[in-house]
DNA sequence: CCTACCGATCGGTAGG
DNA sequence: CCTACCGATCGGTAGG
């Protein structure tokens, strides 16, 4: 008979159902934001009836916090891992960081925040805000941290910008370069300075931040 | 009797209603976005029943435009103005950019460019670039290219950013002033260089972009 | 400018 | 893991 199928074969197909339920809800969430998101589309991109969802996690908002839960736990290992880099630049390391995070919170940063304000309940919000934190702004700000430190960046005290702060500026551009390649296409016919290495606008918006838009160029090169 | 009460007084009233309605769209739309804010809600804010909103608008996109539609009126007088003060420096006119824009955009741009793509319909959308471009991105970027032709920036074909790309990370940082306020109050107890002037984060965030982070300060002070 | 109400769809549950 | 279905709420309409 059937049911002497040994319960880790059962846990091994429920956990697989699991799993692909996350997975559809992620690229799902990311894409269109917790509230465009209904649980039946959930439920279609991953085969199963929309009620299964309910075996899984206990509401949507669950299985929101659980799929932030996955992609932190991602997030913070590659992070952790660029920031580590020793051997490489300040600006090298955060174009490592903007090319990550663009390809893994696809859209913008800022949607994520908005439904942490408006559309999450108060009650969850900071389990949340912790996940964000742990995973993606510690991380990032070591860098900074570190390029003040190594003298390379100017310190709070001498008018530069404080490593959080700093964080918060480059993670808003990554809402950035969804808008401008979205409205339309000033960035591929970039006539003037991209003869010797194809445009990479991670680089570019680091290089920005680092070194500004004021003449008297500082730009190695 | 009192029909005898001419057209205009009843188009008074019907245009008063009308107005407040959009008010009330205006300031729901900008806090919690196209999808979170029910035709109830805006009916009940203005003090009027929910289907007097479709004797007024056609339907909820149509108010949604025409919410922007004013604000773009609006925003693009009083950026068309910034940007004429020939008087003042490329930075001082961003700084006031983008305190008009933090206080007339309450939340981040980037939850407009949101709706724009997965919310609204695609025959508004183009309607409502366009009155984006005009509004916001072609005044701010009169001031790019102001300072690029002065010599004061960058111009792209010297490594710097283009003027459009340049516009783009300045409304990003909107986004970020509010996200980095909310998350956690880094920016009240700024220890070092907050002694001479209060603390303005338009100001400050404008100095970043132009001047970057990078150590051997340019910045005039 | 309202009352009354519609079809559709949402998150979630019952019961197996 | 499903069928069947719920109460609530949505955008929008009928009719006056």
């Amino acid at each position: 008979m059937p049911n002497e199928r040994p319960r880790s074969g059962l846990r091994a197909d429920t956990e697989e159902t699991r799993r692909a339920i996350l997975r559809a809800a992620q690229s799902l969430f990311m894409k269109l934001g917790y509230r465009a998101v209904t649980t039946r589309m959930v439920a279609e991109a991953c085969g199963v009836k929309q009620p299964l969802l309910y075996y899984h996690f206990s509401d949507k908002e669950t299985l929101y916090l659980e799929v932030h839960r996955e992609q932190a736990a991602a997030s913070r290992t590659a992070l952790e891992r660029i920031a580590a880099r020793q051997g490489e630049s300040v600006p090298v390391r955060l174009s490592h960081v903007v090319r990550y995070l663009r390809q893994s919170y696809q859209q913008n940063m800022s949607l994520f925040f908005h439904e942490l304000r408006y559309e999450i309940h108060p009650s969850m919000r900071a389990a949340m805000r912790d996940l964000f934190r742990l995973s993606i702004i510690t991380p990032i700000m070591s860098i900074f941290e570190e390029g003040i430190r190594a003298g390379f960046l100017r310190s709070p005290s001498e008018g530069g910008v404080p490593p959080r702060l700093a964080t918060y500026l480059l993670l808003s551009t990554l809402s950035n370069l969804s808008m401008s390649t979205e409205a339309e296409g000033e960035l591929e016919h970039d006539e003037g300075s991209s003869f010797e290495k194809e445009y990479d606008p991670a680089e570019f918006v680091v290089q920005s931040l680092i070194y500004g838009m004021v003449a008297r160029p500082f730009i190695e090169r």
